[in-house]
DNA sequence: TACAATATTAAGTAATTGTTAAATGCTGCA
DNA sequence: TGCAGCATTTAACAATTACTTAATATTGTA
């Protein structure tokens, strides 16, 4: 989590893979480079990257061919793929999307655009990684993958706000969310709803996983106990 | 602490401020407004406001702009600064937190969610004055975070107001808090209970904490001994 | 000792949470 | 499109817990 994000940037003029390079490493990423399709292919097999900047137009092998070959490399498949061209048109940005890239820059690229749209990939990678978890305890299982929950490897579905709740408290064996916490992160910042309806969901929970796990602390909020 | 908080409501469309302000006076807030940027900075300098409502798109300054300038200010710099846009893509969002916003709703502006938001974030502010979260001395442990003290790792649960004063209490052990400060601390100066409340936090906390943790000062308040 | 401050108790009041059922919202499917 | 079935929220009221008060007892100290 908090090892330097890796980026690969691969264009055949060495003008531009400078001007990225630059701009990428005061951005505070880790670098490195490839001159066309093949060198990128090895490179980034090596050095397992996080993002791969793919001009579309190369020699040898073009972006898209190399886009498809990166996309079937088992230790590649979470890496983003980011195109840069000079056109814009449709077509290209078509064959780009079908052989699997994320997202799309045309050039002239501009510094300060290419990093909002690098953060915000690192962004959502980010969350992706904290939406796979599975919590594990010794009677209780909840999986957010398949949305499913094991009591005692008895299986139970749950709709999501009480599995969000669930796996909130969950999250936490023993500390107290207060009502504010739970609101803002089962519910949203800027979702209003009314006061019971914290407690009428706590109520399936304890219906459905057991009386005892839920606790109420009075005038704060609830917690999970195992 | 007790004096009433103050909410800077800027956007070009008078409609829109009268509303704001109008929703936020109901909240109970002393509301004050600009109808740019420029008037916006030269406004909250005087008025020193707890949270600027800033609207994002508007003639000669820009939200994100003003924004940026507000920050620099030092008498500005707790100053908490909410966006409002109708456009809610991520590019807007991206910049208006770089720029330094701390939150961000987008309009139609919703009067519940709007105090929602606005009301969170005065606890938010208020809490970050507090800060320590855990107070860790050798038989005792009271955490904040979770709402739990700990005797000899025994968990104990307490109510709030005994939870606050106890935590008062052992934040300076061997100090001895008078009446009015405990009073103010823990109840809050606005506050008015009778002489005896105090007395009987004490004893409900004698009970369940220990007698000897707490001393009597007569005349003066109580202080609590490890 | 006297008396002002604190302790103790029980009972009253206030605040928060629990429960239920009904209303509303949502989604997939005929 | 409209309906069925489930999910979610609301609303009303009950139950519980927290907090305060008031009355009385006790304590410590000038």
């Amino acid at each position: 989590m908090s090892k330097i994000p890796k980026i690969l940037v691969v264009d055949d003029d060495p003008d531009i893979v400078e001007i990225l390079r630059y701009n990428l490493s005061l951005g505070g990423y880790d670098v490195k480079s490839a001159f066309n399709g093949k060198e990128a292919i090895k490179k980034a097999k090596i050095f397992l990257p996080e993002i791969i900047l793919l001009d579309v137009m190369m020699p040898e092998m073009d972006g898209i061919e190399a886009c498809s070959l990166i996309k079937e490399i088992p230790s590649l498949v979470n890496t983003r793929i980011i195109f840069l061209s000079a056109r814009s048109e449709d077509y290209t940005q078509l064959s780009a999307f079908d052989a699997g890239a994320d997202d799309y820059i045309s050039k002239p690229v501009k510094p300060k655009i290419l990093l909002k749209k690098i953060e915000s990939i690192f962004k959502r990678i980010n969350k992706k990684n904290e939406e796979t978890t599975v919590i594990d305890l010794d009677e209780i299982k909840i999986d957010r993958n398949s949305y499913l929950v094991y009591i005692k490897n008895q299986e139970i579905a749950l709709p999501r706000k009480e599995f969000e709740l669930f796996y909130l408290l969950a999250s936490k064996p023993g500390k107290v969310f207060t009502r504010d916490e739970i609101m803002g992160k089962v519910w949203g910042s800027e979702v209003v709803v009314g006061d019971r309806t914290i407690d009428v969901h706590i109520r399936k929970l304890r219906e459905k996983i057991g009386d005892l796990y839920f606790k109420t602390v009075k005038g704060i909020g609830y917690k999970f106990n195992q």
